[in-house]
DNA sequence: TTTCACTATATAACTCTTTACATACATAGC
DNA sequence: GCTATGTATGTAAAGAGTTATATAGTGAAA
C-alpha cells in the first residue's frame, strides 16, 4: 500500500492527520491525494504496526490535536520501500479512453471536448508554475551558502524536481491537446 | 465508474470478456488495464442494466464463449458519458512520491533508483514505438483513398492519437529522469 | 445570536480493484 | 498417460479509495 509509505515519508516532522491532508492540498497533490477518511485509519494502522506513535496536544484553534511521530522502525520501513526501486503505477487516463471513442460525437462536440481538456490542463499548469517560482531548480552557481545544511539543500532539490515532474507532464499533455485539435480539424 | 463506459466503448463490435481482456493487453494498456475478475462482473452489471446483451456461442478453441453486444441504450449511455466532458483522474505517481523522500537513501542507492526508473520508462517507450510504426499519424497528403469510409479514417486517427499520447507522456518522463540524474549529481 | 468558516477527529457505507482460487475444454508434445 | 499451454468463465476475499455523515471547539461577521 503506497499511502502508508507516503504518510511515513511525510512524517519527517511530527504532524496530525489534518496537517498531512493540508500538505496534500498544497504542492503534493501533483503526485498524490488522499481524503481525511483514508488518512485517519491509515495513521491508526501505522501506529498499530509500531511504525509511528501519537500524542494528544492542545490546539490554539479548535479541539485537541493527535500528533503523530515517526519512530525508528518507521524510518527503516520507509527505506525498505525506497530500496524496492521505483513503483510505476498502471496507466489510468480516462480522457484518453474517452478520446478513442470520440467518433460517436458530432464534430462540434468533439471540438468542445478537446477545448475543455486543453483549458483544464492549462489551468493546472499555471497553478504549478506558481510553485515553480517558489522552488526554482538549483542552478550551477556556487550559492550553496543559501542553504544552512546539505540535508536542507537535498530536500529542497527533491521538492523542486517533483514540481518539475508535474510541469513536464502537463506541458506534454498540452502539446498533445494541440496535436489532437490539428488532427481532428484535418478530418473534415 | 469508468470501466463500465470503457467496456461500452470497446464493444463497437461484439466481443467476449476474454476478447476485451486481450484488447487491454495489446494497445489499450497505455491508458487503461483491467483484470478478468473485474471485467466479467462489470459486463454482468451492464447486461443487468440493459445496456448490452449476451449470447452463448461455440468456440473452436476451448469452452463456449459468452459474446456481448452493445444495445442502442448502451450507445446512448456512451454518448452521455463523452458529453460530460474530459475526465482527468487524480494524479497518482508513486515514483514521484518516492523521489521526494529519496534523501533517506545513500548516494549509490539514489543513483540506482533513477537508473531503474529511466530503464523501465525507456523500455515502455520502445514498446509503444512499435505501435507507432503500425499506426502512424495521418499526414497532410491526399491519400484518403487509403481508407474505405470516413468512419474508418476517424477511428484510425483516434487510435493513432491515443498512441501518441503515450509517446509524449513517456518522452516527458524520460526527460525528467535525465533532469533528476543531473541534479542529483550536482548535489555531491 | 445565529450563521459561517475553519480547525480537528472519526466512522459507516459504498464502490472499485486486485489477488487468489476454482472449473472446464482443447491441443500439442513428451 | 502426463504435462504444459492457451482458451474461457467465474467466485471469494481482501485491500484501497470515495462519499456521506457525526461530533466538537473557536472566532469573526452579519
Amino acid at each position: 500500500m503506497s499511502l502508508k509509505h507516503i504518510l511515513l515519508g511525510m512524517l519527517e516532522k511530527p504532524a496530525s492527520g489534518y496537517d498531512l491532508k493540508k500538505a496534500f492540498e498544497h504542492s503534493l497533490s501533483n503526485f498524490w491525494n488522499a481524503e481525511l477518511a483514508q488518512i485517519y485509519p491509515t495513521l491508526g494502522k501505522l501506529e498499530n504496526e509500531g511504525l509511528i506513535s501519537s500524542e494528544m496536544k492542545p490546539s490554539t484553534q479548535g479541539p485537541r490535536r493527535k500528533v503523530y511521530k515517526r519512530l525508528e522502525t518507521g524510518r527503516k520501513e520507509l527505506i525498505n520501500w525506497l530500496k524496492q526501486g521505483p513503483i510505476i503505477p498502471k496507466s489510468r487516463f480516462d480522457y484518453a479512453a474517452q478520446l478513442s471513442f470520440l467518433d460517436a460525437l458530432t464534430l462540434k462536440e468533439r471540438d468542445e471536448f478537446v477545448k475543455n481538456l486543453r483549458k483544464e490542463t492549462f489551468s493546472r499548469l499555471q497553478a504549478l508554475q506558481v510553485f515553480e517560482q517558489i522552488y526554482p531548480l538549483p542552478g550551477p552557481e556556487k550559492q550553496s551558502e543559501h542553504f544552512k545544511t546539505k540535508k536542507e539543500k537535498e530536500a529542497y532539490t527533491l521538492q523542486a524536481l517533483v514540481i518539475h515532474h508535474g510541469l513536464l507532464r502537463l506541458q506534454a499533455l498540452l502539446d498533445w491537446c494541440d496535436l489532437v485539435k490539428k488532427q481532428l480539424q484535418a478530418l473534415d
